[in-house]
DNA sequence: TCGCTTACTGATTGGTCAATTAGTATATAC
DNA sequence: GTATATACTAATTGACCAATCAGTAAGCGA
């Protein structure tokens, strides 16, 4: 019976996309109901369709606007930490910590976790996801680009400069966090900057090691 | 009204876990529908329950049954190409070149879409995967302990060691393969293969580069 | 205070799908 | 050549779920 709330939340419809970023995460598009999603939201399953106009474009909405929110940190993970100056490591031990300690918080592995199922078969997922990072990523290219024609890293297509040293923090995010394996329990994120510091990097800066 | 199939296939137990897989793979589990699977496979929804007692048990049979089809090649791995020998990449390259190939195999990737959509989410899921990729695991562990006891690698967290080297792998199979990120398509195996080589692998030998 | 808009709810519908059941043609054993 | 087990099919059932719809209480501008 009760239309309108007496006392209405001041963003219904963040309530929404937040709840239906964590269901889908969790459980998967197809067994995260409409039900579950508006009753974690605090209202009925009809009323998400005053908000959106059908379970797919909920779903859209949930990946792409929280993919959004996290576009300014992204962008500036090369901004911050000042730029790779000739032979120190600093730069890129700022820029490793905070983009594993991103890419480590809650939000941020609900996201994952659906791109890393829904990715592969959905192309509008595809899209929305290199839409998103695509400005993070010509962030990073002139980044490694610059400190190449310096003379401060290595000669190597930046894009494998990338892989080379996300590749390792990846690994951990997927393998550790995602799928628990026992034996990578105990890695830290501080030994994982460490080891990519010391052991990957020099080989990229151009005074070796 | 026809029932029992005048010439009958050998192995239709295996032609349903194979039509499972891929359709598991390619729509996901809730997605993929009895009927479409038993139709891949040749037979009606109904004939499933003849050799699986219930959906979710032939996914679990799915997901095990191929996996431990890729035992014997994950373990060979680093019995085959030699063992680490002083200071030399080769028995690396060959490692990381037949990882690569595997990974990126028709099969191992329907595998591995599916584990990295079900496996964050269902237990038994990363259950099978710890099971099955343990003793690849086991065999590689004492692999790298060896080359460090011998001298011929630093002494580093053979864990850190395997995610040094795997993330790169990991990282192109995922952004470039299952995400297809259009600056990565032109990546190809074996620049891949060579960067980790030339870039990570003298962080790890004991001689430097 | 009236009328309109906003922000919902409860009930219903149509469709889909996993699972069950009863039946049947083929092969095999004796 | 009959009996029994094997390997299925067609049809049905029950449950669930996305989407729709009619209604309704609260805010709001004139």
């Amino acid at each position: 019976m009760a239309a309108r709330p007496k006392n209405p939340p001041p963003d219904r419809r963040g309530d929404i996309l937040d709840a239906a970023l964590r269901l889908f995460a969790e459980k998967g598009y197809d067994a995260a109901t409409n039900a579950e999603i508006a009753r974690a939201a605090g209202i009925t399953a009809a009323a998400l369709y005053y908000y959106f106009p059908s379970k797919e474009e909920l779903f859209r909405a949930a990946v792409s606007e929280h993919l959004a929110q996290f576009l300014p940190t992204l962008t500036n993970l090369t901004r911050q930490g000042g730029p790779p100056d000739g032979g120190s490591q600093e730069p890129f031990r700022s820029l490793l910590q905070r983009a594993l300690a991103f890419f480590t918080g809650e939000k941020s592995q609900l996201v994952l976790k659906i791109i890393l199922a829904e990715g592969p078969r959905r192309p509008e997922i595809r899209q929305i996801w290199n839409e998103q990072t695509a400005a993070a990523f010509a962030s990073l290219m002139p980044y490694l680009a610059g400190a190449i024609a310096d003379g401060r890293i290595r000669p190597v297509d930046p894009r494998l400069v990338f892989v080379l040293l996300q590749g390792p923090l990846m690994s951990a995010i997927v393998l550790r966090d995602l799928l628990q394996i026992p034996a990578l329990q105990e890695l830290t994120d501080e030994a994982l900057v460490d080891a990519v510091l010391e052991v990957t990097l020099p080989g990229l800066l151009t005074d070796g090691r």
